[in-house]
DNA sequence: AATTGAACTTATTGTACAATTGTTCAATTT
DNA sequence: AAATTGAACAATTGTACAATAAGTTCAATT
């Protein structure tokens, strides 16, 4: 059914480019069916309401900027480097993509450091697994020694979340810049096994 | 006027405690006056309006959490132990007082990772130079070593405000407890010049 | 200087109704 | 059978205005 799938992801782009101008509640049903070429009526055959049809398009959101940071992760080998590679492909990713963006500056709850109010854990708990494996495998290389590898995967997921949170908000790219390769020092330095000089 | 500063530490203590049980929009001007013996429009003798009460009434909350912070700190000489004592008693604080930890779930917005709607630079500003000073000592100790020290001392005072987050809406204090050792080591080790073991 | 209490102003709540938008579904087309 | 339509229906939002409650001011008083 490669056809019904086309649809939609047809129907997720647009979604998302009009969720993106207008918001979630300016943006109407009959809006997205329009763009589609299709009565809201027939909108009803691929989700369920109009919350839903949010949910799924923010979700296929988020699963496409989550190929892209995996994909910089597997390009490299080292697990520093990929450590590396994941940060800078997701905060690269929504720094060009703008209809994402834009949707977060409408509705910032969607990153959030409640976990009980995540409204897409399906999503980042494979943005944790990431950042799990790459510290499994510092440990298994004996690259990265930390005590608690459980405690830590949360932690950085956490500091990943409050970058995300201050992108969409931040005024200043150079002091953002800073701020993240200050992170990314201290964080990788924190992790290693042995402080040996940085390799950029 | 001694007799006036008392008087204000008894109207923020007394609106703290109600703002913390009814939230800012439930909690009448009439309350807190009533609570301090006298009528409303006395209230206006000693703050502009009722906002201008509830962020006094914070400020002076949060002023009293930091008094109690650098207190920690100066009993400690080594920069790693000022670090870490500053980190303990923060968290530690925050959670045995349970008025302000009441009022930040209420109005959670108190703390934001936007610097641009903060409401209580002065107040972070200092929490920002307490941080500052403890890494600029281990600096000149030669026991830390980092390339910025400026965005690094932002990058801290956000994971700083990314635990306060967490922290009043933390549902498991044990899973709250291990993220925090974790993310202590790892920013303690990040820190350093040498990786030594941990002295607990 | 600190406080009162009444007068005044501003904000919120409730209600009723109109308009818009979201949702369902039997009928129709592909 | 899967996809689509359009009209009927349900839910939500917007508007207007009255009633109420809460916030604010200030001349008089302690």
């Amino acid at each position: 059914m490669a056809i019904k799938e086309e649809k939609y992801q047809q129907l997720f782009k647009e979604s998302l480019g009009l969720f993106a101008v207008f918001g979630y509640k300016k943006t109407t049903i009959e809006d997205v069916a329009a763009k589609l070429g299709m009565t809201k009526g027939n909108l009803y055959f691929y989700v369920k309401n109009k919350r839903d049809l949010y949910q799924k398009t923010i979700h296929w959101a988020l699963i496409k900027w989550q190929a892209h940071v995996i994909k910089a992760v597997d390009k490299e080998t080292c697990p520093r480097k990929k450590f590396m590679a994941m940060a800078r492909a997701a905060m690269s990713y929504i720094d060009t993509n703008k209809s994402l963006r834009k949707i977060l500056i409408h509705d910032p709850e969607i990153f959030t450091l409640d976990r009980e109010k995540d409204r897409f854990p399906e999503a980042n708990q494979a943005a944790r697994e990431v950042i799990r494996s790459i510290i499994d495998q510092g440990i298994a290389e004996k690259i990265f020694s930390i005590t608690d590898v459980c405690a830590t995967t949360e932690y950085l997921f956490s500091v990943y979340m409050m970058f995300l949170i201050k992108t969409y908000v931040f005024l200043d790219p150079t002091a953002f810049q800073q701020m993240f390769d200050a992170a990314l020092q201290l964080n990788l330095r924190g992790l290693m096994h042995n402080n040996s000089p940085s390799t950029p």
